[in-house]
DNA sequence: TTGCAAATTGACGTTTCGTCACTTTTGTGA
DNA sequence: TCACAAAAGTGACGAAACGTCAATTTGCAA
């Protein structure tokens, strides 16, 4: 699943074309990233993967900083329609949260399993949180818990603690459960939404 | 507080200039790292800012990459004394989390004193979280859950979820409260501390 | 003191960077 | 359909950073 958030217009063939080589672009990085590693990779590299000239590249991105930034961002724009839905459909507070980390969980399960046939451990999921989709998903999130508050289904503690928390739980522990084989995505979420309702009490294990 | 961890024999002027010059390189790159932002930072900036030649750098990194490296492991060599500490001095589970808690929060206030770029820019994209001693700090988390486990000091959960939990926690919430002013520690580990023991309803405010 | 190994040095060839003058492509309106 | 302007693509080029290495300096021990 590499296909990008494109929103609209492909009328105007330069429009189209600008979109295919950006696009071209983003994926040649993907997968140079994950064969080279992001910090051994070149601008170079990303290009040889594309039929572009080199000079062609600083046309979409300033550098290969801007290019994962623009991957990360990449993610962030499809997850939060699949957040939004898990809160949409939510019959309850705890309900959210347990969807919306079996969402996340999911996600990354996806993101991870078509990346690379060598499987790297080199792409921990730890990501800026500071481009626009990030930041946007932080602050859906942020509301999600701001409004339950609001609405007494949780109690009155600090948002913006709690959805950085939640964001480090769920990074954190979604990681390891990727390490771990099969990906109990149930048991994960189970675990963490428990710890967050009831605390230790309710992470401990249900068996 | 920059000092490191150093371990051992001052002995013998070749030891000593090493050390030292791999202190420098460290020292410098700190600086460095935190004035330019790690992407824009090169070697050539690092060896600026001590008195060696270009070629000497060589002789202890074989990049900046490791450069970074080192300095992680570094601080997490000098994060685990204080951590056991915690963990010893404790006279209830409760009290090693908070106590835990309160000193990594104090730990990376104090690494964060140098002024310039915000804190998210001094790091690579991609962090890599399995050097040595930050290897040791999760096993050491974990072995503290697992003993916590084993006396009946807290229920029966799954311990590496549990420490991937708390140390996504500290991550997350630690760079919230460092985004804050002033920097509330003790807030912060309360926040933390009530949420991992009881929940949301441990998590909420006092107030 | 002398001799050797270890460490430092900075100049050098190599690689990557980012730019820019030039070419090609696309859209538009006569 | 054609002409023309704006937009986008191209790759060669100078600048910058890289990593190496022969020459030199430094430290240690005989």
């Amino acid at each position: 699943m590499s296909e990008t958030a494109a929103n609209v217009e492909p009328v105007g063939k330069r429009e189209k074309t600008k979109v295919a080589n950006r696009q071209a672009i983003l994926i040649a990085a993907r997968a140079v990233f994950a064969e080279l590693g992001y910090e051994a990779a070149t601008v170079r590299d990303i290009i040889r993967g594309t039929e572009l000239a080199s000079g062609t590249f600083y046309n979409y991105f300033k550098s290969k900083e801007e290019v994962f930034d623009a991957l990360a961002d990449d993610g962030a724009r499809r997850f939060r329609p699949i957040l939004r839905m898990a809160r949409e459909n939510a019959n309850s507070f705890a309900d959210y949260l347990h969807s919306a980390f079996v969402a996340y969980f999911h996600f990354i399960v996806q993101d991870n399993q078509l990346e690379g046939k060598p499987i790297e451990e080199r792409r921990p999921h730890i990501l800026r949180m500071d481009t626009p989709e990030m930041t946007a998903v932080y602050q859906e999130v942020r509301q999600s818990l701001e409004d339950a508050i609001a609405h007494g289904d949780a109690p009155h503690v600090d948002a913006d603690y709690l959805a950085c928390a939640c964001i480090g739980i769920a990074q954190e522990v979604g990681s390891a459960m990727l390490r771990r084989s099969p990906h109990d995505i149930d048991a994960a979420a189970d675990f963490v939404t428990g710890l967050l309702l009831k605390g230790l009490l309710g992470a401990a294990r249900k068996s």
